[in-house]
DNA sequence: TAGGAAGATATTGCCTGTATATTGCTGCTC
DNA sequence: GAGCAGCAATATACAGGCAATATCTTCCTA
């Protein structure tokens, strides 16, 4: 049915993969740029970019100006797109925010999860004390990744969750570029059990505080990596 | 000073504007959609809504996809665009995150809020309770976008202000929709008020408080709405 | 040598044409 | 008459080009 487009197929375009090439551009950018493959204070173009991932330049500008709104890029009228630079002070402004989103979604997780979702919890914080145990950060980035998804899906709020996903890239980010010097997997994965346990039992308050517990931790690593605190 | 382009100019293009095309494009579409121009449901499409502003396709489509992260609109691809529907169910869970935001943004206007930031918001206040005796809601509304803009830039907190400005579309189109059933100007008028005078005097926690009230009231003409309560 | 004007260069803003996808309609078949 | 295949209509997705504009460079002038 239908002939094949493949001939102007680029690289890695995929017509048939049902995701369009804005999103697939977006994924791309946002991935490269989280995990400082492009490192930031990088000045780009669109047409660098469009040129180095194979897309059109539509999907890339649509997929930059995506990043601008969550701060990853600045877009400069008329001059090019800076990827933003990391700093502590915007990092803790970042966290004031995130502690209230955070501790909303515990404790809403903790009245509204499934059945399914709390013993989902249950094996991912599992596995993330395992990979600390093991120093595995890849393997503890990933969990923590699946954590934040689960608990957020679990707290039923999709204001909430977009409101998280669009912090979570910028947090990542900084835990990229300073885990090696101040992260304490261990700890982490011990604070962010008690989070789940308490949301696999249903207790709300315990889930607030615990998830507060774990703020603090981020902060304070985020306070270490410059020493301040 | 390169020629005027005015020959290529649509109905109310203005290219000295200083401002995108696309900005403008947002503004007007998000006015009309929140104010109930256009109503819920409304099915549009770029090529429609590019004849109607008097823009070209892309600054519409660029708008529209911003209004889409903003779920003031539903964007089907390949299908059209729909004016997302009100909901009070939808309402309540953007109230649960606003109610954390608020309480936030209250708190650190609290901690950081300029001395003419201090007095902006009691004149604010002030013509607020004036607007509400006079029953003129017109400015009542206008005043409250201005407090609004007032504590959240004085909580100096870029990501609690993008957070915030993403809920208040929602926020005041379902305003619009039901304030003349059940709306209580006097006492929302006196609930900002008390928010107001706790981040004057600087009362960190009196403002929190004060802000759950306001955020209480909220919520309480919300579920008025389809008698929840 | 310093300062400024004018052109060169690079980049985004915006437009428009073409490709693709979804849906509803129409007419044929059983 | 019901159901399905295929076609027409219409919408977005994407590409690529031109225009506007911000900066950089060069060269002229005092």
């Amino acid at each position: 049915m239908a002939r094949r487009t493949a001939a102007r197929n680029r690289r890695r375009a995929r017509p048939e993969s049902g995701e369009s090439l804005t999103e697939q551009a977006y994924r791309a950018l946002e991935e490269q740029i989280v995990t400082l493959e492009i490192p930031p204070g990088t000045v780009v173009s669109e047409a660098i970019l469009a040129a180095r991932l194979g897309f059109g330049r539509t999907p890339i500008r649509e997929a930059l100006w995506r990043l601008a709104r969550e701060r990853l890029v600045t877009i400069i009228p008329h001059r090019g797109i800076i990827v933003s630079e990391i700093n502590i002070k915007t990092q803790l402004r970042l966290l004031e925010l995130r502690r209230e989103i955070e501790r909303l979604v515990a404790a809403q997780a903790a009245k509204r999860a499934s059945e399914a979702e709390r013993k989902q919890l249950d094996a991912i914080v599992g596995g993330m004390e395992a990979a600390a145990a093991a120093n595995d950060d890849r393997a503890f980035m990933r969990l923590d990744r699946e954590y934040n998804e689960v608990t957020v899906a679990a707290a039923r709020n999709e204001f909430a969750a977009s409101a998280m996903a669009l912090l979570q890239g910028l947090s990542r980010r900084f835990w990229y570029l300073h885990y090696k010097e101040a992260a304490d997997m261990p700890l982490a994965a011990r604070l962010h059990a008690e989070v789940a346990r308490a949301i696999a039992r249903g207790e709300v308050e315990a889930a607030k505080k615990a998830s507060d517990r774990l703020v603090d931790y981020i902060e304070n690593f985020a306070r270490a990596t410059v020493g301040l605190d």
